[in-house]
DNA sequence: ATCCGGGCCGAAACCGGTTTCGGCAAGCAG
DNA sequence: CTGCTTGCCGAAACCGGTTTCGGCCCGGAT
């Protein structure tokens, strides 16, 4: 036992091992000290808080991950395959996770897959090597393989989204079906009577809600609901403006329209551009989700905006509570949608008096 | 030493003793057979890595770690505060990155953070904790704190861009200068004399190097320099926008501008609009990045296009040769920018038999 | 004075790998 | 037949933490 001051051992890093040769303690106390166990005195405890962070201490996360078994990392797999679902969004959902995260002193590990069968492949090996401790699963989908190989491997996940079969899931969402609803009432309110309704693809679990949304507030408006004007399996612009042509040349043609995601507005928007219908003076349009493209259309868009950094931050929290044990019953979210009132859902043709504000 | 042959210890997991034990060979043996150490016999070699494989042992990178001090995972910090620069290009870049990453088995750690002080906390944290080997530094600036972290810290990185101080640097880049310069001469062969330029800020390197390509490109036509058709300072289309008008607004007028970012050229559009100027018809507008809404504006925006997948890509191979021991200076790759030429730089007052198509 | 029970801490095992060191056995020269 | 490499592998240390176990010491009850 020669005296041996050095501040740090070789790698320019302090251990514990420094800390407690400095404090003249057993290596096990200093941990314990740090992670609050009962069996150390109160004044020990201090002492060892103080000289760790006057030394700089920080444990690696590594050493602890492995007796641990938690590596204290997110996982999160990014579909480039639908990439246009979530550009807009990316910077500020990945803010919301990654900031909730380093709370926790978490961090987020992410990688990319292109399809599905990629994405758990992906997961696979984010979990066989220890890389992630769970996963947030965006965009939900109503049969969802990404869910089954959770289930199956018992790695812990929260849903961006619900699904089909909630068994142990944990989840966020936001009531889009509630969107859908106000959105009818709001255009009934406007006296429309023919309104279409264009939605996403039934393999998300999203398109099922707001469908039951759409169709609640037709009829809680007392509206018929006319298949000839709706549409469905759009997931982007083009689509968004085929749905649209077919459903603006019905027999009989709506007055309004209700679109379950803004990309299929904006193609909505170019169908009636191109049938010389003008939107927001002889058709009305309400949608759903905010993207920034929305607020620079012409005319500027009505629709529910999705707050994606808190979401983020939302999905983060109930995920490193799930990996901690609580029971994911206890940790479903689901929050009001928000209206966005813009131009597009106010038809010249109407009396302009009625212009009623938002109704959150 | 009672002949267990259970498949796996507790956790599920196989680890490396039970590899070892299933072929009656001592663990060390197992990891260096695994690790193709060269005193290793290659029939055992052989038993080794097929029983592996055939067990699905896949060795936990946290244990590896705290041996080799190597977490195998790229650290990528993302500036919320000027997301805009960021939002289009990030599906692409993150998935770049990922794809480069996964092929070595290594993964990417993103956090982000408001303002460069804090990035640099949060790179603090994540060194220390040991959750990242290297970084990939996007946005270089001309003097860049977080170089400066890096090299005090002695941690591994690559820059996206160049800097002033290239010391202990290795980094990849596409030659914006030379596409300002390139830009210039072909206004210049439309056959304009007076040809404004709108650049970013200087803090950033690539506004340093643009402003020389510009500069070499309009001594190279042998036009004259004008300050008073000149602006700096631009990284969103409202400053773009500012900057337009200042520059549309000079006592002679360019009849052809240089932007040094698309959002720059896209304020100017709007600037252009506002007085009257007409682009691709009396005003040609050339600029640089290739964004999603250059190609939807109007008319569609002329610009050189970046690959940013393709530079991820490349980014994350540099940062593995860089950790792995590499000379910074042997990690350095310049490659040419990329011209989209679509409606913007062809002004209807000149000759269009001249229209010239790309010159890559 | 003895016994017993906590409070507190040291020692050591453990987690799952990597790396060093040393020894056994076979091969080859002397 | 001995001596010396060389090839190949086992044993053990090590990395930086966490967690279990046991023992010392002190105070209070009998």
């Amino acid at each position: 036992m020669q005296p041996e001051d050095a501040p740090a051992t070789r790698s320019g890093r302090v251990t514990i091992n420094d800390v407690a040769k400095a404090l003249g303690l057993a290596k096990g106390t200093v941990s314990r000290a740090l992670n609050g166990y009962p069996d150390i005195a109160e004044s020990t405890r201090l002492r060892v808080t103080r000289t760790a962070t006057r030394m700089g201490y920080r444990p690696s996360a590594q050493a602890q991950a492995i007796r641990t078994g938690r590596a204290r990392s997110l996982g999160l797999i990014l579909n480039t395959g639908n990439a246009d679902l979530h550009r807009p969004f990316l910077t500020d959902f990945l803010d919301g996770i990654s900031r909730a995260a380093s709370e926790e002193t978490w961090t987020l590990t992410v990688a990319t897959a292109t399809g599905i069968e990629d994405e758990v492949a992906s997961m696979i090996r984010l979990i066989e090597e220890r890389k992630a401790d769970g996963f947030i699963l965006p965009r939900s989908m109503w049969e969802d393989p990404r869910i089954a190989l959770c289930r199956e491997r018992q790695v812990p996940f929260v849903l961006y989204g619900r699904t089909r079969d909630e068994t142990d899931c944990a989840w966020f969402d936001i009531a889009g079906e509630e969107a859908m609803r106000k959105a009818v009432l709001r255009l009934a309110g406007f006296g429309h009577k023919r309104i279409g309704f264009i939605n996403g693809a039934y393999k998300y679990t999203f398109a099922h809600l707001r469908r039951e949304g759409f169709l609640a507030g037709m009829e809680e408006a007392g509206l018929e609901v006319d298949p000839t004007i709706m549409a469905e399996g759009v997931l982007e612009i083009s689509e968004g403006e085929t749905a649209g042509r077919a459903v603006l040349s019905a027999d009989i043609p709506p007055t309004a329209v209700v679109c379950a995601l803004d990309l299929a507005a904006l193609g909505l928007y170019r169908a009636a551009r191109w049938m010389g219908r003008k939107v927001g003076e002889d058709l009305a349009v309400i949608s759903y989700d905010g993207i920034p493209e929305a607020a620079n259309a012409k005319p500027p868009l009505t629709t529910f905006s999705v707050d994606n950094r808190a979401a983020g931050e939302r999905l983060a929290r109930l995920l490193i509570a799930r990996i901690r044990g609580t029971d994911p019953t206890h940790l479903r979210e689901l929050v009001p949608p928000r209206l966005v009132a813009r131009e597009s859902d106010l038809p010249s043709n109407f009396d302009p008096d009625r212009t009623a504000g938002a109704e959150t």
